[in-house]
DNA sequence: TAGATTGTTAATCGATTAACAATC
DNA sequence: TAGATTGTTAATCGATTAACAATC
């Protein structure tokens, strides 16, 4: 509990758009840019100038002269909010079809995630490499992950493997699981889960797609 | 516009929450079930009781005694209400790793989903078939899509070429966009598009992470 | 009946949007 | 200065949670 992240209360909403910002932030420093305003900003990502006000404040992005944010500053901020200023690794189970594309997403490495490691059951992935990622059996998680000391798990796995999986990673010490199993997993209050459910999306797209064509 | 759904503003987060019900009411209806309570269901989704019942609610869900809702009748409820009862036919741009992920995944059958085409630019792929969807090349994007009719589009190419396919596909009287590109897309208001970013997630994970070591 | 449940209205909470003063 | 901007407080909106009557 560092005095200076006295964190009041971020909300959800303002999180997730955190990652948007930072990627137009990039372009602009790339561009040279070294201020930018929230009307700017509103026009390249179609989000209301009060809200990308808010959200900046709130995580306290640095802003002078009424000029608006300064560019190196908030990426810095924004990085620092999320822990992203330094690369943590990460793990992967499950090298299937979507383990495999998380695998191969290069853009983690601006978003603050390495992965060293994928597991798997399958006989014909394991002993293989995805993207210069070594796929090692499931039954050498245990020993792996605790002597390269990883915290952070990527779930990409049947949802019925799941949980047992998860009790596994918890004995284990991981800290951090980001699931893309439908399915809600049970772990200690110490231990942050982030659930994904692909059909959320598309119950939300099939929502709006009945509702202009009413 | 039929009397039937006289839709009285169902908000986005049931809307998200239906695809997980829809698993539960499933598995229940293989178990044989054909009642169940809010309160059953809350132990098993760990949602609270009272969001369950206004969420099916909301869609007009079957619920006769006090003795819960019916499960055969609530999975027509939510089926229908998303358009899930009849398949609709989709296609995918760009079968890079996600894509094919996207391919791969059987479980949109039972969203709705048929993906029935794949396009790409990359010769490697063009002319090959992945998971039983055969990939051609972009150019033949316009004459395939108003060929066979398709109004769905999922977007999995590099964020660069989004905006010039999106063009393309609204030309073509595309009614729906699946965006897994990290870029908010302009569109027409007659056309849907559901944007996905994988790094908010993580966002929220790394927030969270945070929070539990503080 | 007693008890568990839905149905429905009200209260709370949180996030977005508006308004406007302060600034350089 | 004039004008665009941040800073900050208030108002609105929407979603969640609570409360309790009605039901079989």
């Amino acid at each position: 509990m560092s005095s200076v992240s006295a964190k009041k209360n971020i909300s959800t909403q303002t999180i997730r758009r955190l990652p948007q910002y930072l990627r137009v932030f990039y372009d602009l420093h790339e561009y040279g840019r070294s201020l930018v305003s929230s009307t700017d900003l509103a026009a390249e990502t179609h989000i209301l100038p009060i809200v990308i006000k808010k959200d900046l404040q709130s995580i306290g992005a640095p802003t002078k002269l009424r000029s608006g944010f300064k560019v190196k500053g908030t990426i810095e901020a924004i990085e620092d909010f999320l822990g992203w200023d330094n690369l943590n690794k990460a793990f992967l189970i499950g090298a299937g079809h979507l383990g495999a594309a998380l695998l191969g997403f290069s853009g983690f490495k601006n978003h603050g995630l390495e992965i060293v490691a994928a597991f798997d059951t399958n006989p014909e992935r394991v002993g293989q490499e995805i993207n210069g990622v070594a796929v090692y059996h499931t039954a050498q998680l245990k020993t792996i992950i605790k002597s390269k000391k990883l915290k952070i798990a990527v779930l990409t796995i049947p949802g019925a493997a799941a949980q047992g999986i998860t009790d596994t990673l918890v004995e284990c010490g991981v800290k951090a699981i980001w699931n893309f199993a439908p399915v809600k997993l049970s772990v200690p209050p110490s231990v942050a889960v982030q659930q994904e459910d692909i059909a959320s999306g598309l119950a939300e797209l099939c929502a709006k797609l009945k509702s202009k064509s009413s």
